[in-house]
DNA sequence: CCCTCCTTGTGCACTCGCTCACAAGCGCGC
DNA sequence: GCGCGCTTGTGAGCGAGTGCACAAGGAGGG
């Protein structure tokens, strides 16, 4: 692993296209389970296909990152991953804080899959009184109108709009007012942030309607169902293997 | 996503890219805001502003659904509305099966976005035979040893995988076999489906590490909080009527 | 009936991302 | 030491999507 020819600053030694960096956390993913095989090296080709996508994409992909490869052998596993930790500041500690806890909010503060990442809910906050001290996963709700003081004490970086659609956008003034610089927006609604501000949106409903849409078009919801020519047969095959993995393997 | 869009020639007037049917449901939503006030008109500049995009853009992606406004007045919500909801099978009932009731599971059972839009929760299935028979918003868990059944008498179209990263190409694996054709993946895990079926994938901690990524180059976490130099007071001067505007609304 | 105003619909140029194909380069065996 | 096989890194071509700018064409007033 010698110095990266070109420029061996400590800024960015590319600029990432935005497509590439959205699946950074797929190779993340795919590398932390072969870490866990104890595996030591892999191929762009076995990643390709543990990440779901086209090996070619995985290597231009990661070479945007830095000649981290071997020629004729292929990537080393821990290395690897922790240049793509590195990137994506997966060694750190992100404080989040979850606005609005409903039924999504409590979903996503009870959920364990962000902690492992360095992704720590250090605040639930909720505009409505009734709600403030109530505790959720051992944390307690607090009132919106400490968000300035929570934000800054805790250093939170990220911010989760969890409530109805017609109050996101003054979530967001909010959030964005108290210091916050990236939010997740879950409400079914537009929000605008300034310049310096980012913003990613999980719509469930939008997800839903695209596959409506798709599933019109291949003969609708109510037409008979024919199997598929293909792979049906294997698929069925492994039905009842499935379910004993299932019971063992499904918590919820 | 793995179906090809343009392959069924069943009567489509013209392909609509992909890029358009996602941004359909937006349209959609703008819309339906627009028509609870009465207003019977509307130009693609102040739906593209309610809908977060571009002008143009609301122009072209409606001109590929025909040529429904009319020059010099606008668009006709009403007519507008019916034709996109048409497009996006939002007239019909789409049965909606949910694999794994842990918090994510049941969070979206509770959810009350979805049926407003045609959506309809018809099945909880659960792997764990403890949560089997438990009610959540009124609907039984069922057993997941039962999902053929399920899907083939109430006509299920849609499943969605809300059950931990490890089971969750098993569990697509089933719903394809039992005759889904739809999928919506919240399990952290690349997941392969056959030709002819859809899927979409919901990842919130790939969303978190995209938005880490960027908060990274913006000066990191724990770099002092300087105040954006545009727009900072409008912000927070309008922080006070924020929050009461926000205790009538906020229900979490 | 015609003219003017307004907004749609779209041709065009540009950017971005994807895929192919292949040269470059590393390790290993002989 | 040398070639051989394997895998990376990347240049080039291509297709999709975006935004501009403008022609096309209703509506309404004079």
């Amino acid at each position: 692993m010698s110095d990266r020819p070109g420029r061996g600053h400590s800024g960015t030694p590319r600029r990432i296209p935005e497509a590439t960096v959205a699946r950074l956390p797929l190779y993340y993913r795919a590398l932390v389970d072969i870490a866990e095989h104890r595996i030591s090296t892999v191929s762009s080709e076995r990643l390709a296909e543990l990440a779901g996508v086209n090996a070619a994409k995985v290597r231009k992909d990661l070479s945007y990152l830095g000649s981290y490869g071997t020629r004729g052998v292929g990537y080393d596993v821990e290395f690897l991953l922790h240049q793509i930790s590195r990137e994506l500041g997966l060694t750190r500690d992100w404080p989040v804080a979850i606005v609005g806890v409903g039924n999504l909010g409590q979903a996503l503060a009870n959920y364990k899959g962000f902690g492992a990442r360095g992704f720590r809910i250090a605040a639930l906050v909720d505009a409505d009184d009734d709600k403030v001290g109530r505790e959720v996963d051992g944390l307690a709700i607090e009132p919106i109108r400490a968000l300035p003081e929570i934000v800054a004490e805790r250093q939170i970086s990220i911010g989760m709009i969890a409530t109805p659609a017609h109050v996101a956008q003054e979530v967001a003034d909010l959030l964005v007012a108290a210091g916050v610089r990236s939010i997740l927006n879950f409400a079914p609604a537009v929000v605008a942030v300034p310049d310096g501000v980012s913003m990613r949106k999980v719509d469930l409903a939008i997800e839903l309607q695209i596959l409506s849409f798709y599933q019109l078009r291949k003969g609708g919801p109510a037409r008979r169902r024919d199997r598929a020519a293909t792979g049906a047969m294997d698929v069925e095959e492994g039905l009842e293997q499935g379910l004993d993995g299932l019971h063992q393997g499904m918590a919820g």
